[in-house]
Order: structure tokens, then sequence, then C-alpha cells
DNA sequence: GTTCATTGCGCAATAA
DNA sequence: CTTATTGCGCAATGAA
């Protein structure tokens, strides 16, 4: 007689379309409703849930619609992993060229403040009051003088 | 006759240890040990397989610890991606950070340079050639020209 | 209620 | 051989 169910999945390898011969059936005592078994009514609704009406043309047709949703809603889910993972590497790069960018102002102000420095230094040391007295004699200057 | 097949997994919703009654044989004719059967030895291995010794004690041991081996797989994974999507906050604080002192750097240049202007207006207006002639304009200079 | 999307889980093939 | 990964189907559940 007939035999051994697939196994529901038994995607042996990667193809399996439609290789199932023949699969069926399920010793499940299911009573039809169990909800209209007994003496039982069904007023609002209550009811355990018919397990799974396998076999059925409308469950497949279910299980095969699911079954591409779920492969869809994981290519995505796969997708998104990748782009956060570029998105990283991105963000490290960019990070890169900013830190660059500072390390280069820094040495422009650098550079400028020293500058300053020098430039007030030489008054400092060129100072010569415009009315006469006073000290005038100032040393002849001096050079690299560096403060921070 | 009975087939069943417990389905594979079934695992009706979140418990289903010994639901499943009856459910065993596979009518499965397996000749014990296909490869010391016929009067083939069995030197190197090689093999196809016996798709699977179900119901098999040794088999059921191999399932679960796979399913471990999964789950503690699946585990790593989620959270690698947590991890990731963790990265990449953390590194646009950073970025934020960095661009934020670009800006303060960039003005503080700025500044500098405009004093530097200032300065040299002040010079230029001021000029009174000790010696009559001579050229002694000095070129202006760029204005916050800012490369890059 | 229905449909599609997500998610945890087990199976099997295969990589390590 | 064992574990780790991966694709896949199932079923429960969430969201529209």
């Amino acid at each position: 007689m007939n035999r051994t169910i697939p196994n529901g999945k038994s995607h042996a390898s990667s193809a399996l379309p439609a290789a199932v011969a023949g699969l069926q059936q399920v010793p499940q005592l299911i009573p039809a409703h169990p909800t209209s078994a007994g003496g039982k009514a069904l007023p609002p609704s209550k009811m355990k849930k018919p397990p799974a009406d396998k076999d059925s043309e409308e469950y497949r047709q279910r299980r095969e619609r699911n079954n591409l949703a779920v492969k869809k809603s994981r290519m995505r889910s796969k997708q998104k992993a990748l782009d956060t993972q570029q998105r990283v590497n991105e963000l490290k790069e960019e990070n890169e060229r900013l830190e660059a960018k500072i390390k280069l102002l820094s040495k422009e102000l650098s550079v400028l403040k020293d500058l300053f420095l020098e430039h007030a230094h030489n008054l400092a040391d060129n100072v010569q009051p415009p009315a006469g007295a006073g000290g005038s004699s100032p040393a002849p200057n001096s050079t690299s003088a560096n403060g921070q």
C-alpha cells in the first residue's frame, strides 16, 4: 500500500517539485467537527482547530503561498544584513576622511597660531614708543619663540 | 498498514513530546548492511547512504544534537546582526562628533585668518615708506580661501 | 475574516 | 566522526 509520506518536507536536495507520488492520509481520527460533535453548540466561536486538512487542495495552496512569502522575507532579511554591513564599511571610511581633515585643520591652526606668536614677539621687541622717552634699545629681536 | 509518519516535525504548537501514539516502522526494506551484504567489501568508503534509519536510537540522538547546534548557530547569527547594527549607530555618533569638531576648527581658522587680514590692512594703511620710494605693498593675499 | 510577513523550529545536505 | 552553516518547509503569530 502506499507508503511513507514523503515526510512532509523531504526536499531531498535541491529539486523536489512534483516528485511526491502518493502522499496523504494520516491516522488522525478527527471527528469532523469537534465543536458540533457532542451536544455542544457553537455560539460565538471557540474551537481548537482542525489541525490541518492535510492533502487538502486549499491547504496545499496556502502552504505554497506561505513558503513563498517566507522565502521572500528571508531574502529581504539577508539583504538587509548585508546592507547594514556595508553601511558599517562606508561609515568607517567616512570616519577616516573626517579624521584626516581634522588633522589637517589642526595643523593649519597650529601654524597660524605660531605666526601670531612670532609676530607678537616681533612687535614686543621692536616696540618703539612714538614719543621719544622710554626704553628704546630692545634686544635686536628674537627668533624662534614658540609658545603654545 | 500503518503509516502515519508523524510527518517528521509536526510540533503541533509548543508541546509535542510523546503525543504521537503509534508511530514507527517504515516499509523500508533495508538489508542491514548494504556494504557487507553482497560480496562487496568495504575498503575505503563510498556508499550512497542509508537514507535515514528513522526511529533509530542513534538517529534521534544525532538529530537532537544537530537541532542544538542549529539553535546555537542561529543565536550567534542573530547576535552578530545586532552587533553590526549597533556598530552602525556608534559610527554614526562618532561621525557627528567629528563633523562638529571640524566645524569648530574651521571656525577658529576663519577667525584667525580674518585677524591676519585685518592686520595686513592696518599695516598697508599705516605703511610709511621710511625711504621715499620702494615697493612696500604687500600682496593682500587671498581671503578665506579654503581648498578642499 | 482573509492575506501576506515574521519568526521559531526541526530536517537534511554539506561545509568545516 | 563531530559540530557549524545553510536552504527549506511547517505552523503560530503579527500586522494590514
